[in-house]
DNA sequence: GGTGATTTCCCGTATGTGCG
DNA sequence: CGCACATACGGGAAATCACC
């Protein structure tokens, strides 16, 4: 069976935010789809392309599994005082667990940027293609995601094809880390984690996620020692 | 369960844009 | 102009939902 791909639309920061401002007032999903698709027709002009974007933004937003309501509503709770950085590293979270396209395509994107500081469309699509297999899909979603994160001041393209990491956003807020974290290890689905190794998880690569041990503790994860100076993090 | 409507996902193509 | 690539469009298949 084919693996799923789904993000195959350019999706804009602003109509991100958007969304994540409205399912506060907004409960009922039509009186949203509605809300959603007028808000669209600025940037997308033909109905079924909005309702393409339409379903990406809910997907990340709004129509989220059970498992993952809880950190939805965190992210919420702190999205309406965040700053606009902050903000992004909950979308970037969100997308994250909402789509293993968009996952994946971060992660190979890390690990490239590991390796160079430049990474063509081109090169990032045979990765992506290695994954998801030959389809014109999996090319035209990649575009998709390369374009949405260029739109979301997360990279920048210059000459031939070439992207590179705009600023790395530092992350301040023990609270956005500790959600961060949580998020990381569902996606990359590990038990737990290094510590020190966070900072280098090829899947939040635009962000620089140095964190303490003293900055997760609470409720949501657990923190053991492992041999000399180890510490590793994982979920309660 | 069946079944019709809606949502989600994928595809081929048209159009636009930049560049040699 | 011709080429490559990005983006949008609409058809349609597949999956899921809602209701009987």
């Amino acid at each position: 069976m084919k693996k799923a791909v789904g993000f195959d639309q350019k999706i804009q920061l602003h109509q991100l935010d958007f969304i994540a401002n409205e399912i506060h007032r907004i409960s009922s999903r039509d009186a949203l789809y509605q809300l959603v698709d007028e808000r669209l027709m600025a940037d997308i002009g033909g109905a079924k392309s909005r309702v393409n974007a339409r379903t990406i933004l809910f997907k990340i937003w709004f129509l989220v599994s059970d498992e993952h309501i809880e950190l939805r509503d965190r992210a919420l709770d702190m999205f309406q005082r965040a700053t606009t950085e902050e903000k992004l590293v909950f979308h970037w979270g969100m997308s994250l667990l909402a789509y293993p396209f968009f996952k994946d395509t971060a992660e190979q994107l890390g690990y490239l940027f590991h390796l160079q500081d430049e990474v063509t469309s081109e090169q990032i699509g045979r990765k992506m293609k290695g994954l998801y297999g030959e389809r014109r899909r999996v090319e035209v979603s990649v575009n998709a995601v390369l374009s949405s994160l260029r739109s979301w001041g997360v990279l920048e393209m210059g000459k031939r094809n070439t992207h590179t990491i705009a600023a790395k956003i530092d992350i301040l807020s023990a609270e956005i880390k500790k959600w961060l974290v949580q998020v990381l290890l569902i996606v990359t689905d590990k038990a737990v984690i290094e510590l020190n190794h966070i900072a280098g998880e090829p899947c939040v690569f635009p962000f620089k996620l140095s964190v303490l041990e003293s900055e997760l503790l609470g409720n949501e994860l657990e923190i053991t020692r492992q041999g000399v100076g180890r510490l590793m993090v994982g979920l309660k």
